[in-house]
DNA sequence: CTGAAAAATGTAATCGATTACATCAAAACT
DNA sequence: AGTTTTGATGTAATCGATTACATTTTTCAG
């Protein structure tokens, strides 16, 4: 590894004749020559302003825009390892208020100059983990993971990496992450609660689930669960139906229950997709809802209040866990320190879609 | 300028000590050393594994894992002048089909190993022209644009810095730059004509418009002037009806209209979202969908067909949309030729809310 | 007017990869 | 064996910003 054994003057001529022929974004220098000032100053301009006298910092934004100057984010992250970038991973964009969420969070962090950074994972963990990869590799400062409890490896990888992550949609207690969601069990449970009060006693489950069971899915099986313990009910597994997240499936599995001759008084819907695909369902046997058939659904869409009969379902706060994520992030990023959780609230919108049996 | 005017000696004393200290991620040379090869050769190993000798090669990755190395993206996209980065610019993710597009967008280009930065504009046309800007900065190798026909200074500005972009939602011909689309114009017509096919003369347009008013707006209110000219019916600026782009506004507007003794037979709407606000009107006001009025709206959400009436729509191409963007842009940026024009279809939807006066 | 303190500006190493070309090693020819 | 070709690897400049510290300029107190 000696110097001398090699002779390198050749290509050096050569790269300096391309330099004069390729015409590239204007740079730094460029903008630093034509202002008359070095390189510190116009960078200073532009990221500490007051640092620069007034007159120089005028010659200076002139000849950015007389240049069309635009700033080389790889460079300034080169050196500050800053990158002012914000992944965000989702499953899909296509669910509930997953875009909302996005979107909230997108806006909140904008308004401290973070770009957002999207990967779909599919509900894929494998997918997920090289989507971290990848935006480890592309230098974000952060990334807000959204809808599922995530694979061991991802967050272990983010870890050995060091990128800051909030997890969001529901969360865990006593967990040294950070988490910003609703509790899920207890929304379930909630109404499902609210379907025995007004006196059914037979009623299924509809939970999505199968392709892609996750940590939420077990939860909402749970509050299920607690709800009809509360009420010192039976439980029985024949209560619960997996189905795949769209509402034919749910349409599908509606029919068999049906002709089976289940005759429940009431489907609770662990979301509001399957809920709609019971209610087409039931329109189709020529089922009233509520009179012969009360169905709830789970999630909040606006929609739930135009459907042929208005459903009763539970808001999710997506707007808020988009919002209240980025703060949590950006407070992570500042060096503040952020809640581990940040706990929020379902609401119940009543659609008139249960009957009272009493 | 002279070197000798300064003296550096201390500061990189201290430049030395600090490196010792912090502990930072791998480099390519912490696994150079290690494999006992040149950064050259893990650079190889990583971007063209084929040059390297197979021994060296397992050495060389071994290494990787043992020191769990990430690239630092940063510093190849300052040597290349590639990011491998494609920006998506979105005035918001909650309308219609924008969410599958940028779905289906992000997982054409993720195939070919780019991933997506979203920016939401919100309509504003001076925020759309910053988050260019600040795509730009990061080094984005395209820019998708999606949904409205964008300002010229963005346009222009893309031009400048040369950062390939592709126009998608809808299209103009005789441009010469990229669009992925379909025709609202004729889309709307097409609907339009539907309903005067079935007998309806008195009939009423629903727009989107007022706060973000744009070229979209613009071409489907000359839609619905087309089929009236085709009907030879009379044109009148009172049968356009402009509405913010929501259901709330949309029930408003058609309950002013029809208190004011306004009594169409028919309302052609721009949306499904404004659709939704009139067929709520009509059930407060008490009409039968479509027995005392017809309705028809406009994007093909598939919650139309379970509404309390289903409602003939008309379903945009909103995946297609985002796959064709996709492979557009990847096409430019491979070089390869893509066409500048690439016109998607509208299909429609019937769901019986037109009834025939014929 | 002088000297000290404060403000503005300049110098040039540095971030971590890539890659043109040089070099060396091994294989394939005369 | 000697020469050429091919293959694998190393060297070190380079991309374009930032910034610690040095230096120069300005301000201001006495």
């Amino acid at each position: 590894m000696q110097s001398d054994k090699y002779d390198n003057s050749k290509r050096f001529d050569k790269m300096k004749e391309r330099k004069k022929i390729a015409r590239k974004r204007p740079t730094i220098n460029d903008v630093a020559e034509l202002a008359n000032v070095s390189t510190a100053t116009v960078s200073r301009c532009l990221s500490k302003p007051e640092l620069v006298r007034p007159d120089v910092r005028t010659r200076v934004e002139a000849s950015v825009v007389e240049l069309g100057y635009v700033l080389d984010g790889a460079a300034k992250t080169l050196k500050t390892h800053q990158s002012k970038t914000i992944g965000v991973i989702v499953p899909t964009l296509e669910i509930g208020g997953y875009a909302s969420a996005i979107q909230a969070f997108e806006k909140t962090v904008a308004a401290e100059k973070y770009t957002a950074i999207l990967g779909v994972s599919d509900f894929d963990a494998d997918k997920e983990l090289q989507l971290a990869h990848n935006l480890a590799e592309k230098g974000v400062d952060g990334i807000m993971l959204i809808g599922m409890d995530s694979d061991d490896r991802l967050i272990s990888f983010l870890e050995k990496v060091h990128i800051p992550h909030v997890n969001s949609w529901h969360f865990r207690r006593d967990s040294k992450y950070y988490w910003v969601g609703f509790d899920n069990r207890a929304a379930i449970q909630a109404i499902t609660s609210y379907v025995f009060q007004h006196g059914h006693r037979d009623v299924v489950f509809f939970v999505g689930g199968a392709e892609h069971a996750n940590a939420r899915t077990e939860l909402r099986r749970q509050g299920f669960m607690d709800a009809i313990s509360d009420y010192n009910l039976e439980f029985s597994e024949d209560l619960i139906f997996e189905v795949p997240y769209n509402s034919k499936a749910s349409q599908l599995e509606f029919h068999r229950l049906w002709s089976r001759g289940n005759r429940p008084t009431a489907v609770v819907c662990a979301n509001d997709i399957l809920a709609i695909g019971v209610l087409r369902a039931c329109k189709q046997i020529g089922l009233r809802v509520p009179d012969d058939i009360s169905v709830t659904g789970f999630d909040g869409l606006d929609i739930m209040a135009d459907l042929w009969t208005p459903i009763t379902t539970m808001a999710v706060p997506a707007k808020q866990i988009g919002e209240e994520s980025g703060n949590c992030l950006l407070n992570l990023l500042m060096n503040k320190n952020p809640k581990t959780l940040t706990e929020l609230h379902c609401t119940l919108i009543e659609g008139g879609s249960v009957k009272s049996l009493i």
